[in-house]
DNA sequence: GCGCAATTTTAGCCTTAATTAAAAAACATC
DNA sequence: GATGTTTTTTAATTAAGGCTAAAATTGCGC
């Protein structure tokens, strides 16, 4: 049976894989890290998954997901965004709380649940912080935005995706009004990975730390 | 902490005791049918249970939720009929596949959802089967209806509410038409705890088993 | 009021998913 | 390339919550 620690560990498992820079391996250590339980639980886990064919444990060198095992992470994030999004859509969830609340229903709704609130909102393709939501069939679109750390001085461009993984950062974007579909360009770049000068839909001047421009993904516009 | 095995005993116990005859003890064997679970199972739980002082275990003599206890499943309740009513209102989940759903879901939503649905559903009192649901301090209203198979007989009634626990009996009531608001009269009562002759909404006349009408509480009017 | 049947509890074990401590392997530094 | 540090794995525990089998208790029938 696929328990909900399991359902958790693949998710955490995917997202690293598929994560910033996808030829890192994905070891016991990050994972441990990630999940917030020692080394050894993550080992024991690793070893329950290889033996259930979700993933390949390669000893001391990490691990990485099998088709079956990649399925179930999909599934599970699919729940997570759809959840987010209704929260966020349905029932006015402030920016910053959907993640948590998600984290707990995504292992609780049954394919009805899903079905139906995928319908209610339309049948949407990208999340309440601009992620792309998997399809029912498990497939996934790569957005390919540009992080804001990485935009160009003088190049304009919109807010497409931000990073959910920590809702105080989700909070301080807010109030300087830094949201999906906000216009920001970068006027000035701090030197030794200082801080970004950045305008805020034209009106705004604000500094940026690196830290948060880096958990801001962009387009960039003529 | 309070584990969703927990709420479920808490949930069921309370139940009972409130249940059809509330002077009837809630022993082992009856908590460990309606769980399926082993009645060791109950044993041990209900040995921890007092431990952790939300009821009284008398060996050999069944237990009753301390005040804390009854407050916890109050809570859980509350839960599950704001869920039930919510997936029936908002996402147009059909009668008989709210409570498994809402099972699951009890326990994974927070004091924020909680406040959130209820809110969108306008502060209901009454759940999706006409249960009344517990204020968010633990009141609970005893709304005092007739079963239908007590009803006399050429005494018009109007439907109040439903025991949710057997979804294909669900099902079986809506395709004769029986639902909350629905006016019924019993015509014939047959000997031996045989069926009830009903009139349906003055349009139809059917026989109901005794133990449907059993499941079904109505209120008599002029 | 005795004996038997039904119910309840106890005892011992299993599984899941975590832990700590110790051993083993990999990596880095000189 | 030896040595020390870091990372990973192994081994042994723990805590929940379930189970079966056996023992204890209750209560019913006569």
């Amino acid at each position: 049976m696929i328990s909900q620690a399991i359902e958790d560990y693949l998710k955490s498992i995917y997202k690293l894989q598929h994560g910033d820079n996808p030829n890192e391996r994905v070891t016991t250590s990050v994972i441990a890290d990630r999940m917030d339980v020692s080394a050894a639980s993550a080992t024991n886990m690793f070893k329950k998954l290889a033996e259930m064919h979700l993933l390949v444990h390669m000893p001391y060198q990490g691990v990485e997901l099998t088709s079956a095992g990649e399925k179930i992470a999909l599934e599970t994030i699919r729940h997570h965004r759809l959840i987010e999004l209704y929260l966020a859509q349905a029932l006015d969830y402030p920016w910053d709380q959907i993640d948590a609340e998600a984290d707990r229903l995504e292992h609780a709704i049954s394919e009805e649940f899903e079905d139906r609130i995928d319908k209610a909102l339309g049948y949407p393709t990208i999340g309440a912080h601009g992620e792309p939501i998997p399809t029912k069939q498990g497939q996934i679109e790569d957005l390919g935005y540009l992080r804001l750390s990485d935009l160009a001085i003088g190049q304009p461009a919109v807010i497409r995706r931000v990073s959910d993984s920590n809702p105080e950062m989700l909070r301080y974007m807010k109030r300087l009004g830094l949201q999906l579909g906000t216009r920001v360009e970068v006027s000035k770049r701090a030197p030794f990975s200082g801080p970004l000068q950045l305008k805020i839909d034209a009106d705004k001047e604000e500094s940026l730390g690196l830290g948060v421009a880096y958990n801001i993904f962009v387009d960039a516009i003529a």
